[in-house]
DNA sequence: GCCAACGTTGGC
DNA sequence: GCCAACGTTGGC
C-alpha cells in the first residue's frame, strides 16, 4: 500500500464536496500533467492519500482512499489523460498547514515543499506517519 | 494582483 | 533535438 497527496482548490472541488459523494467517491479528473497522471497510474485500489487544500487554506484537511484504478478521464477530449476515483475516508482532527510542513525538518524533502505545483504526488511511509501524527489521526 | 517556477508547444 | 515563447499554477 502506498501513500499519496491530492491537491485541490477548495473553490473548485473541496473536502466538503468529496465528503458529499460518500462511498461512491468521485473521479479525480482535470489533471493535465504527465507526472501527476503517471502517479495515478501507479496507484492501486486501497491506497490512501491526503486531501490538500491549496490557495487560501494551504493545509491537509482529510484522508482519502483510491477506490478505482486509473481509467480515461471523462472530462478530457484526449484519451491520454487518465485519473483514478477516490472517496473520503475521514477528516483530520487538526489540519496540517503548509507552514507547519515547511517548518518541520523531517518533512523538508516532501514534494509539496520541493515542487509545489504538482497536483498529485507521492508521500513516503515516514512522511505519512509524521503527518498523521501532526493531524491527530492514527495512520 | 504579482511573480517565480515549471511544463508544454512549436519553429527551426 | 534544442530552445524561446507562452500558459498555468500556487504561494505570497
Amino acid at each position: 500500500m502506498r501513500y499519496w497527496l491530492f491537491k485541490s482548490e477548495p473553490s473548485v472541488w473541496g473536502w466538503t464536496d468529496q465528503v458529499a459523494r460518500g462511498d461512491a467517491g468521485e473521479e479525480w479528473d482535470g489533471v493535465r500533467n504527465y507526472q501527476a497522471r503517471n502517479f495515478m497510474r501507479d496507484m492501486t485500489v486501497g491506497d490512501q492519500g491526503f486531501f490538500y487544500h491549496s490557495q487560501d487554506e494551504k493545509a491537509i484537511v482529510g484522508i482519502v482512499e483510491v477506490i478505482k484504478p486509473a481509467h480515461p478521464d471523462s472530462t478530457a477530449d484526449d484519451p491520454r489523460w487518465e485519473c483514478v476515483d477516490i472517496k473520503a475516508v475521514r477528516p483530520v482532527k487538526t489540519p496540517v498547514t503548509l507552514e507547519q510542513i515547511k517548518n518541520d525538518p523531517r518533512l523538508s524533502e516532501m514534494v509539496l515543499v520541493k515542487n509545489s505545483r504538482l497536483s498529485v504526488q507521492p508521500v513516503s511511509d515516514e512522511e505519512w506517519n509524521i503527518l498523521c501524527d501532526l493531524a491527530g489521526v492514527t495512520p
